[in-house]
DNA sequence: GGAGAGTTTGACCAATTGGTCAGGATCACG
DNA sequence: CGTGATCCTGACCAATTGGTCAAACTCTCC
């Protein structure tokens, strides 16, 4: 009845999961979890709402397998912001990198938008984990910066929200910039590109 | 049957109808409009079902009925971006009226992101009229203000998305601001207003 | 205080939703 | 080529959901 969990998997079972799962991340990343539904996956991956099921045994699994499948990518960028080079060159590049998934990944991050507007009810574990870990990690990094007065005084924090919440901002509120800057809606990214460098640059370089 | 469409409000109509929104207000804001159920808001404004559907005749109209109350509140603050005054100083005042705003009103805040973040589909048409001709027209002022010299280069429409971006991240991604600050939750909306502040005074300040 | 407008409710309904199940189809492999 | 494991499906189910309706209740105002 339900799928086997030994642990090699099948070529069918290979090529089913990656299917299950970018349906999933179609219709998840526009609906959310509650307002998503097993049929819409299910036809986004054309198979039957019961096939579905033999792979992943509820919706709520589906959901689970998608959040940690993404986790790692979506952090990656991150992860990368390392202590050596030009401090301020480094946040600029991490800037770059985020601006670029926005572009690249959009619906991953409306997938976690939508989670995280909704209060993270599935996630939140995770942000209190190993993000916070991971965050706090980096904001050391950046007050050692500050401190050595390699980058203007900031609080390392907010300066962190303040890049994920301007970049993701590309993808969550798509809608809205496409519907504000209607005609020439490709070149957007290169125009954000160019206005986020001199943000960060003339804000971070020191006096 | 349904409530008469009369002119005047009964002074019934008048509390149920506040009493309703508020309810669907704290519902929709924390699950979207698909999220959100009629019981749920039923319960929190303490009336029945039937009752609900007495004073608005659908779901739909309920949500329809609280966002055009909501959109002039939630516009306001850029309206009063004003060409007299230091251009700087406008522009900072502004980032700081929209953070005032997030820490206010976050369930408004939420209530527009779920709905722009799937897609914007009960709004698209504000978005396209309404809502871009105010950002033409504020952006038209900050570009005459970069061409006189008075602030630096900047690409008004994406300054304008980086301060939406910046403040409302605050609200909307309230979950996952908490989980990485946990310990003292309360002094972080004035350390964001700190660095926000030093963000766009320096980023905007002429050469 | 009574009549008509305005308000509230319980019972009900059809559609949708997440999920189950028994059996049939298909595949891998000796 | 056959047999056991894997894969797939139609029929079904209980719960939830948005919404209706007739009847009962309550308020207002003469």
């Amino acid at each position: 009845m339900a799928m086997p969990e030994t642990a090699a998997r099948t070529r069918i079972q290979e090529k089913n999961i990656r299917v299950i799962l970018d349906a999933a991340l179609e219709v998840f990343s526009g609906a959310g979890f509650r307002g998503a539904t097993l049929d819409q996956i299910a036809r986004a991956a054309s198979l039957s709402k019961p096939n579905l099921l033999y792979y992943f045994k509820s919706k709520e699994a589906i959901h689970r397998a998608l959040l940690s499948e993404l986790l790692d990518t979506w952090l990656a960028p991150l992860r990368t912001l390392d202590s050596g080079g030009e401090p301020v060159d480094e946040i600029v590049r991490y800037v770059m990198r985020k601006l670029d998934m926005a572009r690249e990944l959009p619906r991953e991050s409306r997938l976690f938008a939508n989670e995280i507007v909704q209060g993270a009810p599935h996630i939140f574990d995770i942000i209190e984990g190993p993000l916070k870990a991971l965050v706090d990690e980096k904001a050391s990094l950046i007050r050692k910066w500050t401190d050595e007065g390699r980058i203007a005084e900031v609080d390392p924090y907010h300066l962190i929200f303040s890049i994920w919440a301007t970049t993701q901002h590309y993808a969550d509120f798509d809608a809205q910039v496409r519907g504000i800057l209607r005609p020439e809606h490709d070149r957007h990214f290169d125009d954000a590109a160019r206005f986020l460098t001199h943000l960060y640059r003339t804000a971070l370089t020191p006096d």
